[in-house]
DNA sequence: GGTAAATAGTTGCATCTACAACTAATATTA
DNA sequence: TAATATTAGTTGTAGATGCAACTATTTACC
């Protein structure tokens, strides 16, 4: 006979938090993916460049977290689509400098305002302090996460 | 000229709720995955068939959310290396029975108290009334994702 | 200044995932 | 009870992912 406590995957925080990003990331995904055909590394880089005009695909990547392969084929099919330009650094000929075109302006500043509405709309009913709650847990959950290791 | 508020990335929830999420699964993942050479998915289906013995493959879908065509090929690979067991149930001949076997027991008796342990690890040092707050706000969240369309 | 180490970015590849099409069995309904 | 619809599970396939190996360029150091 066993006598383990029972740890229910409903209630397993690790369960319920991937539940949780896969429906908002999602329902914000099928924004951007059924009207312009974008795929979510490719739109977390455009809201990067969106923000930081002329950075490199590495600054990119650190900014992201998204893996530089990842980044290297969402830079080569944004620039096939003319969603975004590069050119290379002439002071590091290894560097390229993103920076969105006007048409990825354009899509940028169409699919920013329902992404925030959507975020507004899922956070409609939280109060302010309930926010910032939730807010800081995440925080220190992400600070011990990368921390504990085994 | 544009008159946008910017949407920082790193403020953005469902941005902040895919990195914790990666960063808690993949360390959870990295346990049973170099011990065991066992998925996600493979792991998710014995925590449900520990905590329900003998449902259909089907139930596992329900429960796990995970879709039915990753539930067969975990299934199958589970089966082939003896770690659960299946039947076919009399009544419905369509319906597997699934139960853990002897030995993904006794691997899921060694797994889960680390993955306890981890998730204890993380939330120490939140006091009893964050975590209801951060558990509450999950729910309500996960709700309303779920609900909102468009 | 020349060799070694580090960095930016690309590509090959093995694996994972999700949708859709499919088979087999059961339930519905006329 | 025969025809139709639904359900459980499997398989084909296209696309995404992440590691590692690779090229090209720059930096560090002797």
């Amino acid at each position: 006979m066993r006598h383990r406590k029972p740890l229910r995957l409903e209630s397993f925080l690790p369960y319920r938090l991937s539940l949780l990003s896969n429906a908002i990331s999602g329902a914000i995904a099928a924004v951007y993916g059924d009207k312009f055909a974008i795929s979510m590394p490719e739109w977390r880089i455009m809201m990067i460049l969106a923000e930081y005009p002329d950075v490199s695909a590495d600054e990119v990547c650190r900014r992201t977290k998204i893996e530089k392969s990842v980044v290297s084929r969402a830079v080569a099919r944004l620039l096939k689509r003319h969603l975004i330009k590069r050119d290379m650094d002439e002071k590091d000929r290894r560097r390229s400098i993103l920076r969105l075109s006007e048409t990825g302006l354009s899509v940028y500043d169409e699919v920013m305002p329902i992404a925030r509405d959507y975020e507004a709309k899922l956070l409609k009913g939280l109060t302010r302090e309930e926010l910032g709650t939730f807010n800081g847990i995440i925080d220190k959950l992400m600070d011990k996460a990368t921390r504990i290791e085994d």
